[in-house]
DNA sequence: CACTGAGCCTGCTAGC
DNA sequence: TGCTAGCAGGCTCAGT
């Protein structure tokens, strides 16, 4: 599923494809993945503008446009944003039914979203929801403002580190994969209160955090299914992960103790009950 | 405040 | 082989 790494591949490869383009018409398929529900409203805002930039936020592709406004569009679960060069060439038909909402452009070009599951929502948000947005969404977790000082303040709260860490308003962009894999390689207990982590536990989440983040982008994201880029290219950090989607067993890849899998928030958690204590690590 | 569970969705798969 | 129950989970909302 799209999380940080997905969205910034997808925003990457159609950057050089959209920016320029203007928006010529709209075709909405699935009412729902419309947001606000106002199909009329939301053309007359869109067709005729051109798209300035593509760009992330947290999990959304942003497209900038030439009026101000922004687009965003939340991939969720089975979520794609797939270019095509020429629209008078033929799609593929089995791909069809579940194509929800067609951006025609100009030069004959084409965006179109695809989403199975029906989850994703495009929303149009104006200047003034703009800063109301930027205000709920939380630090991006790849810019300099995510410091060790910066996380150590979200930590404050006494809630399980997994919980806190896929809150979207303390960190923006982090999902189920990428958590587990972070918590994985911090060596810290997914069910650990947020607020008794020793600063050296802080430090390592930090830097597992970035790192593991930014290993996915260079691989492009992680395809298990159906992720794409904005070109239809497959990810590859799915060779590179350690504990997500590991069945309950199987071997920790540090240490061979059996990983274990529970549920915490509805969410499957993956980790190793050797590497990952519950009542932290008094080492460093 | 922290947490739980339902609902939104459909394709896939484990198990009968 | 064919069917079905359950799982996958980001996010919101209502309830404990």
């Amino acid at each position: 599923m799209p999380e940080l790494p997905e969205v910034e591949t997808v925003c990457r490869t159609l950057r050089p494809y959209l920016c320029g383009r203007v928006i010529e018409d709209f075709e909405l398929r699935w009412r729902r993945t419309l947001a606000n529900d106002c199909q009329q409203a939301f053309e007359e805002r869109v067709i005729g503008n051109s798209i300035a930039d593509v760009t992330r936020r947290g999990k959304l592709v942003v497209l900038v446009l030439g009026s101000g406004d922004w687009i965003t569009i939340h991939l969720r679960m089975t979520g794609e944003l797939l270019f095509r060069e020429d629209r008078s060439v033929a799609r593929t038909p089995e791909r069809e039914p579940y194509l929800r909402a067609i951006f025609a452009l100009s030069h004959y070009a084409e965006l179109d979203f695809y989403d199975t599951r029906k989850f994703g929502r495009i929303t149009l948000v104006n200047k003034v929801e703009l800063i109301r947005l930027g205000n709920e969404l939380g630090l991006e977790p790849l810019s300099p403002t995510f410091t060790v000082d910066a996380l150590a303040h979200i930590l404050q709260r006494r809630r399980r580190l997994k919980s806190l860490l896929l809150d979207q308003t303390a960190i923006a962009g982090l999902g189920n994969i990428y958590v587990d894999e972070s918590m994985f390689r911090a060596g810290t207990h997914p069910l650990r209160p947020a607020n008794e982590l020793q600063h050296a536990e802080i430090v390592r989440l930090h830097s597992a955090i970035i790192d593991v983040l930014t290993m996915a982008v260079e691989s492009r994201g992680t395809t298990l299914r159906d992720y794409r880029s904005g070109l239809g290219e497959q990810g590859t950090n799915q060779e590179r992960l350690l504990v997500y989607g590991k069945k309950q067993g199987s071997p920790c890849s540090v240490c061979g103790t059996p990983l274990e899998r529970m549920t915490i928030g509805q969410r499957t958690t993956v980790y190793c009950p050797t590497c990952q204590p519950l009542y932290g690590s008094n080492q460093a």
